[in-house]
Order: structure tokens, then C-alpha cells, then sequence
RNA sequence: UGGUCCAUGGUGUAAUGGUAACACUACUGAUUUUGGUUCAGUCAUUUAAGGUUCGAAUCCUUAUGGACCAACCA
């Protein structure tokens, strides 16, 4: 009898459940939704949050996803992001339906604003900002009203003419709305709706010298596209209202916000203002730099979009504050290249062990030796195996291999055996030393029916080593890369979150690495053996190999503590 | 001292008035030619106090704690 599947549904997240709720009782056939950056910065993991909510939405339910570039103040922004953002959201693995710019629309916010003021809605003022703000007043004050609210239609409408056509300068004038100076909600002050900026636009050119604000354009972008779910972080929640007055007022389609809680990540930072400055001010090497928690970086450093879309899938949708341990990023990138990468063999930190009772002439290279043949990723043995030279000079790491070893240390040590992978057991019996009493070499003698796969020795070791043999081991380079910071939440310690900046977040080293290595490509993840993850930076070039440390390899051994 | 939002293990989410679940981390143990992987196990009376109810993480009240709001930024 066949027992019932018991297909556990995913819960939904709150956004999914006013989905759900409003294509239930009909109120919506399909769900819009659109990510709207600006270009002003690049793309971090907390944006992937929101790419993955927005055009994950679009595919699970009816609709779709419009990429829509908030591009409303021109003086931060640039084409730059704007390309780097659309390869970001590609790569990634999501496709929008239109590529849209807030200053698409420039003539009908241009528009709408008209009508505002033709409906005593808005009003120019030309006080400074700092008039401004002192009229604002404070959370537990009301404010004042400005003396240029009073103005007639007639005058408003003749100077936002003029306003447009650049007859003022920079600062002198605003659009503002006419709300109530003294609502609780500090937005409904008579926000600023329009300002002027004599500033060269990276679409519309010098087309344009007053351009709208944030709540001027967003709310009214989202309705002429007829997104029907807009979603944004919570520090948007104030502006909720002032979205919903604009949409009234201007009696235009009703998109509707809905705030979700963005993503903290603990050991880095996300805000385009801090990453700008680690770029400006030299702290890494640039947007892109593999210890940056932007999309490129990551990239860069080897994570896949698969790790990062489990990633947001896992920390889910929510509304509270929230501090995510960036080791599960960790553990989601792992989880991925565990079943994709190609294990290699590279040592870092070389000794070398000369093989005493080694005598294989084959295969006829002259240096004596052998070819061992080793599974590329025994996760997935569609992959099957590659050749790897053996001789009577390998190196080993210097960690594998201790004098006076602790108790469970199963490794090699003098007079103890370990295994080199997919080749044979050996066993030390002598070192060498230098006059400072350094171990320049490791003397060992090797069991011949222990080859690996046809092993007859019948002897049992606790240990399997990752080798290169000395005779044709390649020189690489190596990133280790560490978290940026040395605390979990920079931002919020005292004084400037660059006193927490991870002196050691870079350590580059040269290694040893199997020939095989040199096949390497972009498309190729690699697990060094007991090492981590790594790939491929694009800083190599000519004969230079440089590897990222995407991450470590989990590590169980307690090391020497007893 | 105004308003708004939020509060469930160390962390992130679930439970939609009916026995607090899943994942990560950590710690045990088993397996392993990667101290990886895999497998098994351990770790909370839901911020507090009242109330409603046969029954509350869930509803109500109060308190406490946290976040956000006074750019011509988004």
C-alpha cells in the first residue's frame, strides 16, 4: 500500500501570503513586481536578497519583473552601474521583462507635478535648506509653515515654468507639497517634491535641470508600470504613506508597498556608502574585489549564483531586525561546490620527502616514477579521474608532518604511517635538519603492495596526505582570503567602522600544485585537497596562475588541544 | 519627551487559537584513501506581567527591549 506523499509545503513568507490572498479573492490576475536600484553603487548580497524576492515572486506566480533604474539624482550616477548591475542580476540567473529608468518618465512626473500645483497641492518655495529645516521642526514638534506656501496656482505654475526652463540656480527653488507641517509623520512636512540640479544626466543628458525626488518618482514609476506589489526594505515604512497620498491625489493607478527587513550579515558591511569609501579610499582593490560582499565580488572569488540564491532562500522574508551568521553563506557555497568542484592537489607550505627505497624506473621520463590515477570529485563520478606523476621526491605540507606529535595527531611523524592519496602508505624514518635545526627534508620508505586500489600491505593508517611530486609540481599564486572586518557589526561599534577593518583579510602565498592545474578556466571550481575552494582571478594572465580562496574547507580536527 | 515598525534556541526562519518545527552553528558518536562528504544523536516551556479562552507563541492590556523618522539622497 502506497503511503499518502507527505509534500511538506513550503510555508509562505508574509509577502507570498498577500499574494496568495489577493489572487485568491481576485483583486489581481498577475503580480508585477520590479527591482528598482540605482545606479549609483554596485550590486551586494543584501540586494540579491531582493532580486531573489522580486523575481522569484514573478516565477513562482503569474506575472512578471520589471528592472527599473532609479536614476533621479544625476550627480552620483553612472552608466558604470548601470552595466554592472544588469550583468549582476544575469548572472545571478533572472531575467526581467522590461528595462526600465525612473527617467523614462521624467516628462509625465513632469506632468504630474503640474497637477499638483494646479490642484493647490504644491506649491514653489524658495527658501534654503537650512530655512527648511529649521521650519521642519522635530519628531515632538510641529513645524512652521514656509512663507512661500501661499502662493497663488497661477505663480507656481509660471515658476515651475521657469524653474524648468532654467532660470534659477542650483538650490534656490523647490517643489514642494502641500501637506501639514504638523504631521506626526515628519515625511508629510511639505516634502521636497522636485529641487533643481544644472547636472549632466547619464540618459536624458542636459534635457533636464530640476529632476524629481525619490517620492516624487518611485510611487508614480511603479504606477505607470502597473507593478502591483512594491516591495522595499523597512526604512521605506514612513514613506508609505506619502506614496499612498501622491497615488490619490493624482488619481493614478494604486500600486501598493510592502516593506520587508533587510538582511545584516555580520563581519561585513552592506551600504553602498561604506563599500564606496573601502573602494575610494584603497582599503581593497576596487567593487569587485573577492572580499567584498558584492555580487561581483563574490563572483570573483569563486561563489556560484546557485550558493547565493540557496542563501536567500534560506534566511527567508521577514520583517525584524536581524544579524545573519556569514556562515551560512559559507556553508551554501560549500554546499554547492562540494558536488561541483575538481579536487586538485596542491601544497602550500612545502617539505620535501625523499622516498628512500623508491626505485620505479617506468614510465621511462628517465627521473624514475610512476602515473597514479586520481577521481576528479568522487561526489560525482560522471567526472571521472586524471593522471598525476609519482616519483621517489614529493613534497607534503610542513603542518602534515610533526616531530613530536600529540596524541591523535595521524599524520606523519617518525616511525608512523599515512597514506599519500591514491598512492601509497609511507612511513617516516628519518629527518633532516639544517644548522638552525630546521626540517629541510623528510626520509621514508614506502610499502610497495600498498598502492592504492590494490592495496595487499593489509595495514590500516589513520591518515591519507594530499601531495605533488617535487619533479613537476607548477608554482602558483594563492589569495587567502578572510572576512573584511574583525567584528561582527562594524557599523554599529564606536568611532569609524574602518578601525575594524581585518588586517589580515589578505594573505597571498605561493604554492606547489599539480600540472594539471594548468587546464584551469573561469568555468572550473577546484577543491585543493583538505585545503578549501578556490578559482580562478582574473589577474592571472601569461603563465601566471592565481588562485581565490573562495572558502576553507570545513575543519573538524581540534588541532592539539587535549 | 511624538509617531511608526518589530520581539520564538547562539543565528535565520516556521507553527495562521489545539503537543513549539526546519536549517545553520556548536558538541557527541559512526563511516570515510580529503580530520572533507555522508549518517545518527544532543542543545528553547516563545522578552515580562496580567487578562480572554476548555486550550495562547498566536487574541487583548501594560511594561521592557530594539529598529526607523527632522538630505534639495534613494
Amino acid at each position: 500500500m502506497e503511503e499518502v506523499k507527505n509534500t511538506e509545503e513550503r510555508s509562505l513568507n508574509f509577502i507570498e501570503e498577500i499574494i496568495e490572498e489577493d489572487l485568491k479573492n481576485g483583486k489581481y490576475k498577475q503580480v508585477l513586481t520590479r527591482f528598482p536600484p540605482e545606479p549609483n553603487g554596485y550590486l551586494h548580497i543584501g540586494h540579491a536578497s531582493s532580486i531573489c524576492l522580486n523575481f522569484g515572486l514573478t516565477l513562482k506566480y503569474p506575472g512578471y519583473t520589471n528592472l527599473r533604474f532609479d536614476d533621479t539624482n544625476p550627480v552620483t550616477e553612472d552608466t558604470e552601474y548601470v552595466e554592472s548591475i544588469k550583468q549582476d542580476i544575469n548572472w545571478l540567473g533572472f531575467a526581467w521583462q522590461h528595462e526600465l529608468y525612473a527617467s523614462d518618465y521624467f516628462d509625465q512626473l513632469y506632468e504630474y507635478a503640474v497637477t499638483l500645483i494646479k490642484k493647490g497641492l504644491a506649491y514653489i518655495d524658495d527658501s534654503t535648506s537650512e530655512e527648511m529645516a529649521a521650519q521642519k521642526g522635530t519628531p515632538t514638534e510641529p513645524g512652521r509653515n514656509s512663507p512661500y506656501r501661499n502662493r497663488s496656482v497661477d505663480e507656481n505654475l509660471d515658476l515651475f515654468t521657469k524653474m524648468k526652463a532654467g532660470a534659477f540656480p542650483d538650490g534656490s527653488k523647490t517643489l514642494r507639497a502641500r501637506i501639514d507641517m504638523a504631521h506626526a509623520n515628519m515625511l508629510m512636512r511639505d516634502p521636497v517634491l522636485y529641487r533643481i540640479k544644472h547636472a549632466h544626466h547619464h540618459r536624458t543628458g542636459d534635457k533636464w535641470c530640476i529632476y524629481p525626488m525619490y517620492d516624487m518618482a518611485h510611487g508614480q514609476s511603479d504606477s505607470i508600470e502597473t507593478i502591483t506589489h512594491s516591495i522595499c526594505t523597512m526604512e521605506f515604512v514612513p514613506h508609505r504613506e506619502l506614496y499612498d497620498w501622491l497615488i490619490e491625489k493624482l488619481e493614478i493607478y494604486p500600486s501598493r508597498q510592502y516593506e520587508f527587513a533587510r538582511r545584516n550579515i555580520n563581519y561585513t558591511v552592506t551600504s553602498k556608502r561604506k563599500l564606496l569609501q573601502l573602494v575610494n579610499e584603497g582599503y581593497v582593490t576596487g567593487w569587485d574585489d573577492p572580499r567584498m560582499p558584492t555580487i561581483s565580488g563574490l563572483r570573483r572569488r569563486g561563489y556560484t549564483p546557485e550558493a547565493i540564491r540557496e542563501f536567500c532562500e534560506r534566511i527567508g522574508v521577514a520583517k525584524r531586525e536581524n544579524m545573519v551568521d556569514v556562515g551560512l553563506l559559507e556553508f551554501c557555497v560549500r554546499e554547492h561546490l562540494n558536488k561541483i568542484a575538481f579536487r586538485r592537489m596542491v601544497v602550500f607550505d612545502p617539505v620535501k620527502v625523499v622516498i628512500t627505497n623508491y626505485v620505479k624506473k617506468e614510465p621511462g621520463d628517465g627521473k624514475g616514477g610512476e602515473i597514479v590515477s586520481v577521481e576528479n570529485n568522487p561526489e560525482d563520478v560522471s567526472t571521472g579521474h586524471r593522471e598525476v606523476t609519482f616519483s621517489n621526491e614529493i613534497y607534503i605540507e610542513r603542518e602534515d608532518f610533526m616531530e613530536v606529535p600529540p596524541k591523535k595527531f595521524f599524520r606523519l611523524a617518525p616511525g608512523q604511517m599515512v597514506r599519500l592519496k591514491s598512492a601509497y602508505i609511507i612511513k617516516c624514518d628519518e629527518v633532516i635538519k639544517d644548522a638552525a635545526g630546521n626540517i629541510t627534508e623528510l626520509r621514508c620508505s614506502y610499502i610497495p603492495e600498498s598502492h592504492s586500489g590494490n592495496d595487499t600491505s593489509g595495514l590500516k593508517v589513520k591518515g591519507t596526505l594530499h601531495w605533488v611530486n617535487a619533479k613537476d609540481a607548477i608554482e602558483i599564486e594563492v589569495r587567502e582570503y578572510d572576512r573584511l572586518f574583525r567584528v561582527e557589526n562594524a557599523a554599529a561599534e564606536e568611532g569609524d567602522f574602518k578601525d575594524y577593518i581585518n588586517p589580515d583579510s589578505l594573505k597571498t602565498v605561493k604554492a606547489y600544485a599539480e600540472p594539471s592545474l594548468l587546464n584551469a578556466s573561469f568555468k572550473d571550481h577546484f577543491q585543493f585537497l583538505r585545503k578549501g575552494y578556490y578559482f580562478l582571478d582574473k589577474d592571472s594572465e601569461g603563465g601566471d596562475f592565481i588562485f581565490n580562496r573562495t572558502v576553507t574547507l570545513k575543519d573538524g580536527w581540534k588541532g592539539e588541544k587535549q
